[in-house]
DNA sequence: GTTAAAATTTCATAATGTGAAATTAATTTT
DNA sequence: AAAATTAATTTCACATTATGAAATTTTAAC
């Protein structure tokens, strides 16, 4: 004795691909072939994200309603997924993210390769700005430099072959960048509890000081040197964060004094905040 | 001037789905709707197993090759994969898996309890082997009991509700099964360096004979232990390891010496590998 | 510069994903 | 316990969309 009632919910293929929020003034329908994707795929990736995002898990009606999908297309992708073991279920109204997922994400982390993978961002960072560009990372106490593109104009910041800096990360803007988000105890180990050594007068004398610095390198977005370690050179500086949030390096464009100032500094300080958060979500984050 | 040739690989959709080395006698084709897998989305997940399982990366050709699928169906599958990040590229003919997936993992492990996710397989062990079984993990040096399950057989053992054994690692299945596949200094840590302590007189008594006897559990698959550390209790043991194949707990069956030999033995032990290894599987192993 | 190989795009077509409705299972209420 | 409610799953006809051969463009090799 079931009412056969009027569809509430009627929707057409069509109508479901098209964003509510975004209304388009495209009168003229695309062709078909204007897709480039794969629709069912992006929708099971939609729900892998819905996934991730909701900590404890969901049952298949609050997936369908957060997704905006139909409840029984939902149930085909998180079968699929779940016969894969991209998803796993802790209970009859409960899916979870799957055990293949930690799988994948090992044998992706066993092969990468964080300069190679920072590299093509570094390359970019070093068209936009015109300007000598360095991926650093801590190697034990000390700043290790993993790569470095000079710049192309004439007057321009280029430090030959040596490719570490030992204990200078306190003197440095790639070193504060790490260090400014670093647990303490951490960033006390590499600083050490010996005198800071000084590379110019302009150099950091002191921890206090150095403490107040790193304060304001994490209010501000990026770090930041002014002839700290190199007399007539500035640097600024960004972290790079891997997808558990901790900083796992940084990036860095040098600068010669003469054009450290004004809407190129600037905009240095934004390209380098745009770059480090680009190669961090490479890492993942 | 492009000759019209006939084609040389011309397969019809359906043609693609019989699996070529399977050759089936089903001379009445299944109905459609048997299907309950979303193909392309099956596929995508064939490519993201295959970029994991293949180290480097691979171009599009050979994945197309690897995959028995057509280059072009690849290509589509590869680009809606990259869209959402799942896939990178080093190169342009070098697909990678992408930095989503360790953001996946990452949320996942956030919210991933060990417990939870053994307790259905442990479930499972309980009811095939009719004995007490356990679930144990190394806190600190001290061998930690995560959940138990006990016997539903009148004459069983039940250790009541204790739920850490501290310094019982050598003297139990599920702590031998945790150190034979330790690395040498973690379980030389966990051992500590004074004598071992004795629970009955069947206890391993030496470290020399410790090691001897790790050395043949990892040969044997599972850790057993003979009035060890309770007179008239016999176990088995199995290690959980996690995705990057590192060791975090056991699994233990706990049984009265009377029913300890045998085809229950046997089975017993049998049981405990496959209840490992699945706990193994569903922790990313 | 030339050639060859691989990657990408196009697009007609049929296979397949889709979702409303029906069925079954799991919870909650009475 | 039984009934009622709610959620999950399955079915299946159909329109959409995934598919793959062929054409084109890009990239690498020579």
């Amino acid at each position: 004795m079931c009412r056969v009632g009027v569809p509430e919910n009627n929707q057409k293929y069509s109508e479901l691909r098209s964003d509510a929020s975004e209304s388009r003034l495209n009168v003229v329908p695309e062709p078909m072939h204007g897709r480039r994707t794969i629709q069912s795929l992006e929708r099971a990736i939609d729900l892998l994200e819905l996934l991730a995002s909701a900590g404890g898990g969901m049952g298949l009606k609050e997936i369908a309603e957060k997704s905006r999908l139909n409840a029984s297309t939902c149930h085909h992708l998180l079968a699929t997924l779940a016969k894969r073991g991209l998803v796993g279920r802790a209970s009859s109204r409960n899916y979870v993210l799957g055990p293949r997922i930690a799988h994948l994400s090992e044998s992706r982390l066993k092969h990468f390769s964080f300069v190679d993978a920072a590299l093509p961002e570094l390359r970019e960072l070093n068209e936009a700005t015109k300007e000598s560009v360095q991926l650093a990372a801590m190697q034990g106490k000390s700043l290790a430099t993993l790569a470095k593109l000079d710049s192309m104009l004439p007057v321009r910041v280029g430090f030959g072959d040596e490719y570490s800096r030992s204990d200078a990360a306190h003197a440095t803007a790639t070193g504060k960048a790490i260090l400014a988000w670093l647990p303490d105890s951490e960033m006390a180990r590499i600083v050490g509890t010996g005198p800071l050594r000084r590379f110019t007068e302009k150099t950091i004398p002191s921890r206090k000081e150095l403490h107040e610095e790193l304060r304001l390198v994490r209010r501000n977005g990026c770090s930041w040197e002014n002839e700290e370690f190199q007399l007539g050179v500035v640097c600024v500086g960004g972290a790079v964060r891997n997808q558990s949030g901790a900083v796992v390096g940084s990036v860095g464009v040098s600068i010669p004094r003469m054009r450290a100032k004004g809407d190129h500094l600037e905009a240095v300080m934004q390209h380098v905040k745009e770059a480090s958060s680009r190669i961090s979500a490479i890492c993942g984050n």
